[in-house]
RNA sequence: GGGGGUGUAGCUCAGUUGGCAGAGCAGCGGCCUUUUAAGCCGAAGCGCGCGGGUUCGAGCCCCGCCGCCCCCA
């Protein structure tokens, strides 16, 4: 007859609980505190008489389970057990003579067969193709996999407190939008059949939040999957979390400082600090982060200072002088930008905020209160990466108008990536945005910085791959 | 797209100057009253990513392709 297993199990303790309760015991010391827990049995050590079993809960904790066959209800199954085998176990809390705590079992269930191993018991699985592929597998056979994926979610969720403890409302916008704006980016295009009409998937919820304060959510914010169609990388998956956020009445400096403190926070919940190992090196989230503008770096970098007003052929000079590779539609602030990330972007560490984004590239940004050329924008970089983008919103329409159109222009001169006009959100802004500062935030990144990840791979559940075979 | 690394049993890996494919673990059979990646005995399992080529002979050499990892564009 076929393995039939039960349909439930009252499981009554958790095993990082005993072990927490328990550490004190003598060596050989018994209880009389019965349990029922439940796990997988990860290692099993069969010794004639009686037998040793490691099991191991999702979260990672274990517990040795310690069977006599003169005590045991069915001691033969019981060590007939294969590695993996789910099994909820009855008996006592004790701890054994060579000091292990244990549960002395007097009946054990058969929860489920493991009909594939775990792999090598002592290794785990290395060979990254099946730990991405076959997640399942990779969380048991590498419990820091599972120790950095169980993060991801803690982060998620206190990063929702520390959002609503500011009365941050969190909405869920279309993923599905006729225009896909907000962002630099390409996006997946898919088909309604009953409205026979093309989709996209979003690239950002940025044009939808914006909306949503114009309709008085003053404080508002979404964290979402969006959709970029570009290349994988240790740092890219075509699908990534966003977290967005507007802030009525609030401006760029203001967005800084909630950025700082919200990673700061995170750091201190998770790791009781803010100075962090990542890779070889450290770093440090405390508070304040260093604010830069792009100019002002670049010139610390290469010793040339530029202004998006300066003459565009001594810009040009510049950039080819520092082999990026000029296009003739580029005005002075493109060719910042790409001078910026050539020369200057790799040998930030920071945490800092790189700020005042030429206007050229920042469709969507506040033209600054007193620099011309540029915007109320910045980008942090921590720990050598991008991490967010932000700024004071533009919030005049008819501006706003030309920079789309703008952005057309570009697109027609070649620019996949440059971003589309979309009607509908000029109408809200007709309406009337309040002054607003409003965030993006790359969640798999603060993840991987979190955590001390190097690729995003790690800390995505399952990762985006070629197909198999 | 370019460069580097890698692909051998279910898993982790070793394979010397080209000369009948190996180990540990898992799985299977057996022994064992305090193990900790338990130990011991036994049987079984891969024809070496795929396709060509050189050679008496290729996992090792050559060519092409494919997958995975890393770096760069």
């Amino acid at each position: 007859m076929s393995f039939q297993p039960p349909y439930r199990l009252d499981v009554d303790a958790h095993v990082a609980d005993l072990v927490d309760a328990y550490a004190g015991l003598e060596d050989g010391e018994e209880t009389d505190r019965v349990v029922t827990v439940a796990g997988r049995v990860m290692l099993l050590r069969d010794q004639g008489k009686l037998a040793f079993a490691t099991l191991r809960e999702g979260d990672g904790s274990e517990i040795q389970l310690f069977a006599l066959s003169k005590v045991l209800d069915g001691y033969a199954d019981f060590v007939g057990l294969n590695l993996g085998d789910w099994v909820g176990a009855t008996g006592t809390v004790v701890k054994t003579r060579r000091g292990e705590l244990s549960v002395k079992i007097t009946s054990f269930v058969h929860l489920a067969e493991a009909r594939r191993g775990f792999g090598d018991k002592f290794h785990g699985i290395t060979d990254t193709d099946i730990r991405y592929r076959q997640r399942y597998a990779d969380l048991w056979a590498n419990p820091e996999s599972a120790v950095v994926l169980r993060t991801r979610s803690r982060i998620m969720s206190l990063t929702r407190r520390w959002l609503e403890d500011r009365e941050f409302i969190e909405v869920e916008t279309p993923v599905l939008q006729h225009v896909a704006s907000g962002a630099a980016a390409t996006p997946f295009t898919t088909h309604h059949n009953a409205l026979d009409v093309d989709l996209k998937l979003r690239i950002a919820p940025e044009l939808f939040l914006k909306r949503l304060v114009v309709g008085g959510f003053e404080r508002v914010y979404e964290i979402g999957r969006v959709f970029r169609n570009e290349g994988i990388s240790t740092r890219h998956n075509p699908e990534f979390t966003m977290l967005e956020l507007y802030q009525a009445y609030a401006d760029y400096a203001d967005i800084m400082t909630l950025v700082e403190e919200l990673v700061a926070h995170l750091a201190t919940e998770l790791h009781g600090t803010t100075t962090l190992p990542y890779g070889d090196r450290e770093l440090d989230l405390s508070t304040p982060w260093r604010r830069a503008s792009m100019v002002e770096l670049i010139e610390e970098s290469i010793g040339v200072r530029l202004d998006v007003g300066q003459p565009i052929d001594e810009v040009r000079a510049v950039a080819t002088e520092h082999g990026v590779e000029v296009e003739d539609s580029w005005g002075q602030g493109k060719l910042i930008l790409e001078i910026y990330e050539k020369t200057t972007e790799s040998s930030l560490w920071g945490p800092i905020f790189v700020t005042d984004y030429p206007e050229e590239v920042s469709p969507l940004s506040r033209s600054h209160r007193e620099l011309p050329g540029v915007t109320e924008r910045f980008e942090a970089i921590v720990a050598g990466r991008e991490l967010c983008n932000a700024f004071s919103e533009l919030t005049d329409p008819d501006v706003q108008r030309a920079r789309f159109e703008d952005q057309v222009r570009q697109k027609d001169a070649g620019d996949d990536e440059a971003m589309p006009l979309d009607e509908d959100y000029l109408r809200a802004m007709e309406y009337g945005l309040p002054p607003t500062g409003g965030l993006g935030i790359g969640m798999d990144r603060l993840v991987m910085l979190l955590t001390d990840t190097p690729s995003i791979r790690d800390v995505v559940l399952f990762p985006t791959l070629r197909p198999e075979q």
